[in-house]
DNA sequence: ATGGTGGTCCAACCA
């Protein structure tokens, strides 16, 4: 099973690349965040004619996760448990007997910002469904656009980064606390040319100077880990016209 | 230190 996930920034805008990369790549299961579109806009018919399940929490404007399955998607969760957040976050389903979470976790804006302690706030709230999600899921894999660097070799400068939004201290070590729960970055359980990055600002030629960060990520479960036989960034969709400002990132299963 | 680009939807917000 290969398992994929894009921040498309507009899935109105990406629809043809995200169907020229499901052709290309050929993902079981694609995370799409930042779809910027209601559900009753979602492309499911595209999608099916391409051969892909689909299911989404939208939201106009802002925001909206789907998640995209060769097979059919079961047991579907729209929100932290608990939650009232109207921002459309999560998306969580079911499939061949997998959990998926799929999650858009606030940018944050600035250190300084309100933005920022409701992305310190959400990430708590996740933390706690996701002990929650371990206990009941022995297979289980967490990807996104987490929105923060996990280390120094996911960034490009690591000293221009420090203390800024995306790897800020509180930021990683939040992302730390989901880890110790016990999921796996499965990226860095593999061999990985340096500057492997799979955000690019749009200002700046940031693609074409490799000034970028990983902030898209697969964790797994240790069964998931153990069952895990590769992981990428595939950053050829960052360089084709008008393309999203993040690349997908993909981790393969075996059966 | 600033501003550079892009999406949504036409002013301003978000990233």
């Amino acid at each position: 099973m290969k398992v994929a996930t894009w921040n498309v920034n507009s899935l109105k805008v990406r629809l043809p690349q995200v169907l020229a990369w499901l052709a290309e790549a050929g993902p079981d299961v694609l995370a799409l965040q930042e779809i910027k579109q209601p559900d009753q806009d979602f492309p499911a018919e595209a999608l099916q004619a391409a051969g892909y399940h689909g299911i989404s929490n939208g939201q106009r404007t802002y925001n909206g996760v789907a998640l995209v399955s060769r097979q059919p998607l079961a047991d579907a969760v729209r929100a932290l448990p608990g939650s009232e957040d109207p921002q459309r976050r999560v998306l969580a389903a079911t499939v061949a007997g997998v959990r998926i979470v799929n999650l858009y976790v606030p940018n944050g804006q600035s250190v300084d910002s309100d933005k920022y302690r409701y992305k310190l706030e959400w990430l708590q709230r996740l933390r706690d469904y996701l002990a929650d999600e371990l206990e009941a899921h022995e297979k289980l894999i967490v990807l996104g656009d987490f929105n923060i660097a996990p280390g120094e070799r996911d960034v490009h400068d690591p000293e221009l980064w420090r203390g800024r939004v995306l790897f800020s201290e509180a930021e990683r070590e939040a992302l730390a606390g989901l880890l110790e729960l016990g999921l796996v970055d499965l990226f860095r359980q593999f061999d990985q040319p340096e500057g492997a990055f799979s955000w690019w600002d749009y200002r700046a030629a940031a693609f074409r100077r490799n000034r970028g960060l990983r902030i898209d990520l697969i964790l797994g479960s240790h069964a998931m880990a153990e069952r895990c036989l590769a992981s990428a960034v595939d950053p050829e969709p960052r360089g084709w016209e008008r393309p999203s400002d993040h690349a997908p990132v993909w981790a393969e299963f075996e059966e």
